[in-house]
DNA sequence: AGAACATACCTCGAACCCGAGGTATAGCGA
DNA sequence: TCGCTATACCTCGGGTTCGAGGTATGTTCT
């Protein structure tokens, strides 16, 4: 998820650990914040992969900064992660948020796009609740504790609320490419 | 996570591996699925911890069975860490859902529910957004990116559903306990 | 001139997690 | 009786993440 997130960043425009650091805190940081201690490994794994090149600029600011490029091998591996996540950042919302906030680097491949939406669709739609009785979903208004039927609740309104979204979102998608 | 989330599943009654196993898999599992691989030595863990016993008993099962009860300490360590959460607890909606699904095992204390609540309330009073000019948060309704506009939709409809029942609950909660 | 802070990068150990694989037994149908 | 599936548990290696700490240099305030 990380990997993700820093490859969409650096597909915008190079950018040097620092300033990256910023952007994921932006992203992600206020529900989970990301440390040095995760940021440059992360990076350097990503550099021996080959996809992204560091160049050392000996600019005005205090340490050497090395701005970050992203590789042609880290573009592709980028756009190929975006046409087909894995399951996990379909069904976990924090990796689906980073897949949604660099999904329009597939701007060209509109179909790919409705792909990607339509799998988190008919994830959202399976009939799944978290507490079963034998394995019949229990719904909100069957549960007494009311902690858990408040997190029912949540779930299905946010549920929804994407739905919508989603719906609204592929009708428009197919209009462009039918 | 998964600690909070076993020794919660085991202070309703004592289970075994495979038991806790398919709670869990309810509970989490569509969203993210743990491994055995991850489960056991998590036991293990908290049975090296004191949190937990195992008792060997010669069922009329397969293998033999491992019934996992929670010692006094696991009892203090989950009540404690419901109390207090940590931050993560409470950023995260994956962490907090698990808090959610256990609270009620605070219910003899109503006070320290409602604290815990008003913590989350905060933090999603808190103006942020995914993506900022400078430090301003960019609105949803600012954003070309149909995505990320998506994104910011569905986070403020989860918000808003999430923040009405927060405040409910928190009225209802200070009716027991004034 | 000195302190304080922001910028910028990096390392290390500990913990954690996952997937793949392994070991059993019980029960059921072919 | 053979194989399949379900139950039940465990290990191992590889990878990821975190927090705490370290090392510099610039800028700003006092």
């Amino acid at each position: 998820m990380l990997k993700l997130a820093i490859l969409g960043f650096l597909h915008d425009r190079p950018l040097h650990g620092y300033e990256l650091r910023r952007h994921l805190a932006a992203l992600t940081g206020h529900v989970r914040p990301i440390s040095d201690g995760t940021l440059y490994p992360a990076i350097k794994r990503l550099e021996t992969d080959g996809l992204l090149v560091r160049e050392t600029e000996p600019g005005t600011t205090a340490a050497p900064r090395h701005t970050l490029h992203l590789t042609e091998a880290g573009r592709a591996a980028l756009l190929g992660r975006l046409r087909e996540p894995e399951q996990l950042d379909i069904s976990d919302e924090n990796r689906w948020f980073t897949v949604l906030a660099f999904l329009r680097h597939l701007d060209a491949e509109p179909a790919a796009q409705a792909a990607v939406l339509r799998r988190r669709l008919d994830f959202l739609s399976e009939p799944a609740s978290f507490f079963y009785d034998g394995t019949r979903p229990i719904g909100a208004e069957e549960v007494g504790d009311p902690f858990r039927r408040g997190l029912l609740l949540i779930a299905r309104a946010t549920s929804e609320a994407e739905l919508t979204w989603l719906r609204g979102t592929l009708a428009e998608l197919e209009r462009t490419a039918p």
